[in-house]
DNA sequence: CCACCACTATACCGAACGGTGTGGTTATGC
DNA sequence: GCATAACCACACCGTTCGGTATAGTGGTGG
């Protein structure tokens, strides 16, 4: 994974990480709207005038947050897939990227979905991070179930990605537990139905 | 569907009708967050303190948004439901109905899930708001999973709504225009291998 | 007649927002 | 030896936030 970096795309500085990683916690937890520069700042142990020096602006930090969470997820769900030989069990290794993701991180749903019910201005940046994401995961899959050799590898794709994120809503939104457990089940009947 | 009321339980006053019908344009479409009530005060034609002594306070109004429009969602998905006969028709009659409300309303996604995304704290009473529709879903997917004479209603129940809430966001956030058919698609095909 | 209700208009509150400017300290590298 | 980068502390800008207070108007019902 590259390091994230910053405006003038040079490394972050260890002030700039620190506002990054609080900034990430901070954003995810307690949404980004609600959430001040000053807090972050103070959290960070940083001055705002640091933070403005290294990212420009509120925006720009909120990306950065939104790119380098999206980076360390495209990793944790290609190193599970790599794990896999089999291309049935690398679909399923995706739901399982997820449950073991969502249990460490808590229950507060997707981080790029959140950011779009946030982020209203439909030409937000942050809009178009969240958007790579679900389209690099539909790209995974589309490869993954070519890989099957299935029938219709995109139809494929795009409703493992629906089971993907419903199963994420299914269980921050309307609280059930085994939303992933179902999700991943769903998928492999489907995936049994096909190969 | 029973009128929306406020705190004392009492009708709506036309200016208050007018409140809410503003105010959940707004949110809506701006995110709760974003939307002063000065600027719903304003486009409702109304002052703040009337608003304020109508509903209370802007949680209240919140509250209040969301729960008017769970009304209108639980009825034309009821609508759309009875309108049909057949177990399996009438489980994709809950798909149709989402396109066609997604056709109208806008590009947003589900005002539910953007909500819990807005509002961080776990105990803000529009979370309970969100949790009770997808409960509601989940509770009618269930009679008509034991209408169809599915082998595993409650799986079967839980796997719909993972279809229904993951079409949403692949339409809204992954920007997918074809995902409620394609989850509509997946439902039937599940559907056939259980009935 | 008068009380009550719904409502308008306007001014105000303390707090927080995103963002900027000044000035000073420390560490690294040429 | 000296510039440059990275950071600190702090003061300040205009704006907006949710919420309150005051004063007054028009209509309705007892």
């Amino acid at each position: 994974m590259a390091p994230a970096r910053t405006r003038a795309d040079r490394p972050l500085t260890p002030a700039a990480q620190r506002v990054l990683d609080v900034a990430g916690d901070l954003f995810y937890r307690r949404g980004i709207n609600t959430v001040g520069m000053e807090l972050v700042a103070e959290q960070a142990g940083v001055t705002k005038k640091t933070i403005y020096d290294r990212f420009g602006s509120k925006e720009a930090l909120v990306v950065a947050y939104l790119r380098a969470r999206d980076a360390r997820w495209r990793q944790w769900v290609t190193d599970a897939v790599d794990a896999e030989d089999d291309p049935v069990r690398r679909i399923l290794a995706t739901f399982d990227a997820l449950a073991e993701w969502t249990d460490r991180e808590n229950e507060r749903g997707c981080a790029m979905v959140n950011a779009c019910a946030e982020l209203a201005d439909p030409d937000h940046p942050g809009r178009a991070a969240a958007r790579d994401q679900k389209e690099w995961l539909r790209g995974r899959y589309l490869e993954l179930a070519a890989e099957l050799g299935a029938a219709d590898p995109a139809r494929l794709a795009d409703t493992l990605l629906i089971l993907h994120e419903g199963a994420v809503v299914g269980r921050s939104v309307a609280e059930l537990p085994g939303a992933i457990a179902t999700a991943r089940d769903a998928a492999a009947r489907l995936l049994a139905a096909e190969g």
